[in-house]
DNA sequence: TATGAATGAGGCTTCATTCAT
DNA sequence: CATGAATGAAGCCTCATTCAT
């Protein structure tokens, strides 16, 4: 009834694929765990992918999207979508839960290097979130937020890069104030910098 | 240190370990595949390990082992030494190599969360790690090469956060330069800031 | 013969099983493959027959009426019949078709070992056939166009095992023209030995 | 010791397979089936064998091999050895076995319209038979027990596919006399005609 | 009638592990 | 030390079958 190709068991089969990874981990994730998760037969799974590797493409495909609309969500000021970026990002408050989807999204690029079709998925959305974060960075410049010799793109790999290594550190070394700290240290040392100072 | 039981034998099994797991990847990583690398049966594997995760955690120990070596052996003023720092972190030079060791390492990494003892060792070597850094931007301090307010603990976490991320990403787009962007942008945005400037 | 079971829709599954067999083969045959060749849902199968045996007990009665049909409308002298006879089952013209009915017969033949009902049915036929043959072959007898001491059942099975086994090798060595040389192999040393010569 | 690249292991398998064939028939032949006639683990026969595939193909050139030692080892003068020839495609007397052995090649046969490898191992081999009972037909007519205007291409042919015809349709009807009768019947109507006639 | 969703059994295959030699 | 043979558990996938609609 006017659902758009994607079934509500589609979404149900991503939502318990999302739970069986974060639970297992992407090297121990099996049909089997994921049927469990949704709480059906692993037949059913092939019924409505042809293989598992199928089921996670479109899994990664489900991911992104859902981060994609996140930060598509961010409105205000270029400054304030800065900050609020790297806050959900960040995110202390729902931790669990974000740390599971960034977790999933680690182990799927560390994947990616042996298989293609995970790296093509993957990448394309690396980089709509660059440039999603560039543009930030860019309407800040022209609305005379951040410094005229800011550079968008470095800022954006920069704030990117600093944010995925702190979750990735966070999580080897479990400790889940990794993340925060290193937001600080980018507002201070990186996102500071840019700003143009109103009274100095 | 000239004991029996790290023997010859005991680092060419890391080493077909290594082989194997930059071949293979962590989830696909079998004791086959390392027996074949070292070019002796799988037998021998569990004569020297108990067990797989045994081996690994071995390896985890190797590896880091090695990379805290390689920490160790820089050399020069505080300023120099950073450079040094995030440069090896980086490496242009031999990019396939050290690439394919921190993919080890993060395959390693993203398995953490779901292995305790894996997530002990590899914990134990990042407070190492960091600690390093931080005594680095400690000294600089000290010597007057580095600003009085620079933070070392905060330094060390955002050098090595954006630099775990950059390798992370380049992974998932597929290019190798992506390190050196961010380590540029590492080197203007954060460790130009912190240096004392002579002339101002 | 009118009644309402032996539906149109019976018959198109028939003739979707038909399909399905020549294209995978028995060892691959699937409900699957024969609802996608008649385009309708497996459920359908299910609602005509109880069981994929039903449906292949059925589809052996189907193909066997087809062949007997295709026999009993053979005219004609019986040295012409027999000619006839062996011609049909050569089949030069439309080769295609007929050796893909010939080796569905044989893997249902293949499979009557293991399975009761496929025997019995596959056997009631292989008598009625080799009873019209050895009749062609009695008649021609009476008639005087074959010799007296002609052995009709003898004959029969000659022919029958000789235009058999002509079409297996042919499938095994992919040879179309094995069953054709057979044939003619079969005129020249058996038929031709129990005709009766007008000038001799 | 001295064993030629083929174990005593891997006949034991061949073996196996040979008695799950016969048992289950090639449609419900599997894996499990032939470790149990093995009464050893299906891990095994992967250890030996890459995939089912390839185990059926070494087993077609097995039960292929078994067959040409079995002609070859025929002794005699020609027409002798055409009987003999003959004889032993019938077997009345072990009669269980070997049915069971040429069952299992029919049902081999009839999947090699499927099947490239399966069609192209067993296609040689029916070369091979095909070209030695031609060889014994041709040695007849030059020792003078066969008549000169006998083709030997054309007899072997038909001896053949009216034996293996006859197997066929034993199997379908159950009737273990089919082949008998019809193996006398070709004695009658083929070879009769072309031997010499000493007293006529 | 007809379908699509769902299941469960079973098939092939992989793999860590064990053990006799 | 080292190997090859062997095992058993578990993984992915297929498929006949059932059932609500």
């Amino acid at each position: 009834m006017g659902n758009d190709e994607q079934s509500e068991t589609h979404a149900e089969i991503m939502e318990a694929t999302y739970r069986a990874l974060c639970e297992h981990g992407y090297a121990s994730l099996t049909m089997q765990n994921i049927a469990d998760e949704l709480e059906k037969s692993k037949g059913l799974l092939h019924y409505h992918f042809d293989s598992k590797e199928e089921l996670l493409i479109a899994f990664i495909d489900y991911l992104l999207s859902e981060f994609e609309q996140d930060i598509a969500s961010i409105e205000g000021p270029p400054d304030k979508k800065l900050d609020e970026f790297i806050e959900r990002f960040v995110v202390v408050a729902d931790a669990g839960d974000r740390q599971a989807l960034h977790l999933a999204l680690l182990e799927l690029r560390a994947q990616s290097p042996f298989n293609d079709r995970f790296r093509e998925h993957l990448a394309r959305s690396d980089t709509i979130v660059r440039d999603t974060v560039a543009e930030i960075v860019r309407d800040g410049i022209t609305q005379g937020v951040f410094r005229a010799d800011a550079e968008p793109e470095v800022v954006a790999q920069l704030v990117l890069a600093s944010m995925d290594g702190a979750r990735t550190r966070g999580l080897t070394i479990g400790d889940e104030t990794y993340p925060a700290a290193v937001s600080e240290a980018l507002n201070k040392y990186v996102i500071d910098d840019i700003l143009v100072k109103t009274n100095e």
